[in-house]
DNA sequence: TGTACATCAGTGAACGCGCGTTCACTGATGTAC
DNA sequence: TGTACATCAGTGAACGCGCGTTCACTGATGTAC
């Protein structure tokens, strides 16, 4: 207490010599430049010097600029997760078994393609660091509900099961068919072709593209 | 024909003093630094490097280096046209029309994600510059036939129509839908959670992949 | 409760690197006469 | 067919840049006694 009250000036605007939580602020700005530039933007010096710590500081809580990428690319998938949870929050209730259901995979649909929308920097870096199979689990990567994007359409697949509108056996690798269409036209939309369209012309897209994924799975 | 004489191992060797080419010489070594390490190691000192010339040099056919890397992703967008146009060629004839033209849809799906397979560096640089629509159909990126890939679905889709396969009023768009989907599952084969994927699961993933297209169009 | 000390988060300075790009030049090529 | 000359593709040297990363350090914090 003696040393909080000789240097409380210092220690109220930047907490002085100790950062406090370096790790989670080096993250969040990160998160910050890849919203502007995507995965390059990420730069280990430029974010020290943001949070105004000297460059070699990252060190102590990264081994490397790939480390700092890596957790960024985690917050950033999180991000998405939060963005379909918001759109599955949204599903009015009252519906059906089966309808519910339908809506609720359309809402992780349009969640993760708005999401792709609002935030290209972020979303391009989600994508930026390979990923394998045990990466779509990782809690470092899920929402609110802790779920992962893909947990999530995994969830709603499965009450697509329970409710009857999706015939069990078509089960397996479903989440990986609808994951890839509404990937590839959030990638068609973000830095494909589909860029210059307007909010109109993209709903009617994303509308008949969740039709294809439920009449198709 | 007496300057070929007086320098002739030079002039066979690497032409002396004037390179030939070197436009087409940058993009050819270009494509190659693509395929091995994606657009990011498309180095304009490294291309140069390579060809045999000063760095500089490329200056004078590319305005920078961004000119160099524009002209190297068409090329590789070009190569995602021939690998397409093979896949055609692969389908037997002596089909009737509709099943042909469902063969055909098919194969344009199965060339598309093969070569992003076979050359994810290339794939990825194919999709590093943002395009337009106007850029769907330049002639730098057609294969043999003249066509782009796009070009090549939409030709596949139109026979869809003409056959009965698809119904007329669902032409419209049903190539940016078409394309969605493949390329979602080309990108998370290849730099996603499915990189691990053995040859014999992704040819079941891509067979349900085009069974859901075509029963979604 | 007060003191001595180990820990370790941040500092300060410096490194080598390869990059893209600019400048003034040179000399082979191909054209006009 | 032979010569004079303009063109322009490539040279040589240099620039400033910001990056990631390493090193030896310092001094606040929290713990053991």
């Amino acid at each position: 207490m003696w040393t909080v009250s000789t240097r409380p000036a210092v220690k109220a605007a930047r907490d002085g010599y100790r950062h406090g939580d370096l790790h989670r602020a080096l993250v969040a700005v990160g998160v910050e430049l890849a919203r502007q530039g995507g995965p390059d933007a990420v730069v280990l010096r430029e974010a020290t010097r943001r949070v105004g710590v000297v460059p070699n500081a990252a060190y102590r809580h990264f081994a490397d600029r790939q480390a700092l990428l890596h957790a960024v690319c985690s917050s950033a998938i999180a991000l998405v997760a939060l963005a379909i949870e918001a759109e599955l929050a949204a599903v009015p209730a009252g519906l059906d078994g089966v309808a519910a259901a339908r809506q609720r995979l359309r809402a992780v649909g349009t969640g993760y393609i708005s999401f792709a929308r609002r935030e290209p920097g972020l979303f391009r870096t989600a994508f930026s660091v390979s990923t394998d199979l045990r990466d779509v689990s990782n809690p470092d990567r899920a929402g609110a509900t802790g779920l992962t994007p893909f947990q999530l359409l995994g969830a709603v697949l499965d009450e697509l099961v329970e409710t009857g509108a999706l015939p069990a056996e078509r089960r397996p690798n479903a989440g990986f068919l609808a994951w890839s269409a509404v990937h590839g036209l959030a990638v068609l939309l973000t830095e494909g072709p589909l860029r210059g369209l307007d909010e109109e012309q993209v709903r009617g897209l994303v509308r008949r593209l969740l039709d294809m994924v439920e009449q198709g799975l």
